[in-house]
DNA sequence: AGGGGAACCCGTACGC
DNA sequence: TGCGTACGGGTTCCCC
């Protein structure tokens, strides 16, 4: 399986999986201590800043922006995630292994004992302190979720409307829509049918639709699967994601397309990132 | 508006 | 076996 050694990062499914869990399991306690061990990972903040503002705050919802994970907090403030490549959170209950524990950037001990560690290997995610104002400067630039209603084939096209660049790009751009990565980029343009190098105001309002749906579908049956996982994303319990195995194209270049068995390619020509497609389906 | 390039970081793969 | 090096990947920022 070609590309099988490609790092796969979080994307809107992984991330939402993060958050899910931690509302889950944090809502209601309270940060007792803090522990940052690598404060290159911080932004926003200094880590003398980021542990006078989280300790002794009570823990609020925990939900999902673009590829953001959000920490609500009592104070007002708002601990934001973005785990990039190689970020994770996990709840450590006592048991948190070693090979995730050396990789542990900061960690909120709270008031049951548990801590939540915010894990990343390459360190290229990073954790950020905010004020509720300075969370809406900050995404306000950040375009329409995939999953809101909203978000129907008529407002994509729209959106796709006189770009000239290639529709795989457009949909990876975070400005336009929020939380599309390399995969589900990948993995959407195939189950439509659209050939990924196609300038995005070409595509017709048919064919709108039909990416609209791709996309909905192919992330809320990642959402449901717990994402994917290649190497190194894991939820919030240390687990990995299931639909790596549902992964039509992203993948599998030289292997045979899904859907018409041609051989499926591999090129890194349209946007210098591994793009995977099938020739004969995607037009 | 949009393209190109650099920076961020380190595990992994690969060459010798 | 061990050492050195190239690579990747999302986002931001700077320049054209």
């Amino acid at each position: 399986m070609v590309g099988a050694k490609s790092l796969v990062v979080p994307e809107l499914p992984e991330t939402e999986t993060i958050a899910r869990d931690l509302d889950r399991e944090l809502v209601g306690h309270r940060i007792v201590g803090v522990r940052v061990t690598r404060p290159d990972v911080l932004r926003e903040v200094r880590a003398a800043e980021l542990v006078r503002r989280l300790t002794g705050a009570i823990i609020g919802r925990s939900w999902r922006r673009a590829k953001l994970v959000v920490i609500d907090l009592s104070t007002g403030d708002r601990l934001v995630v973005q785990p990039r490549f190689t970020g994770a959170l996990l709840i450590d209950a006592g048991s948190m292994p070693e090979e995730e524990r050396r990789y542990s950037t900061l960690a909120l001990d709270l008031d049951d004992g548990r801590s939540v560690h915010y894990r990343d290997i390459r360190r290229l995610g990073t954790v950020a302190l905010m004020s509720a104002d300075r969370f809406e400067k900050a995404t306000t630039a950040l375009g329409v979720e995939p999953l809101d209603p909203a978000f129907t084939g008529e407002h994509l096209s729209v959106l796709l409307r006189g770009r000239r660049r290639a529709i795989k790009k457009v949909l990876m751009d975070q400005r336009i829509v929020a939380g599309i990565g390399n995969i589900y980029a990948n993995e959407a343009l195939w189950r439509a049918g659209i050939d990924p190098s196609r300038e995005a105001g070409n595509v017709t309002a048919g064919e709108g639709l039909a990416l609209r749906e791709a996309i909905v579908s192919v992330l809320t049956e990642s959402i449901a699967l717990r994402g994917t996982s290649f190497r190194d994303y894991r939820d919030a319990s240390g687990a990995r994601g299931g639909f790596v195995e549902h992964l039509a194209v992203y993948g599998h270049a030289g292997d045979p397309c899904p859907h018409c068995g041609a051989r499926l390619i591999g090129t890194h020509a349209i946007d210098g990132r591994m793009t995977v497609l099938c020739a004969r389906c995607q037009k």
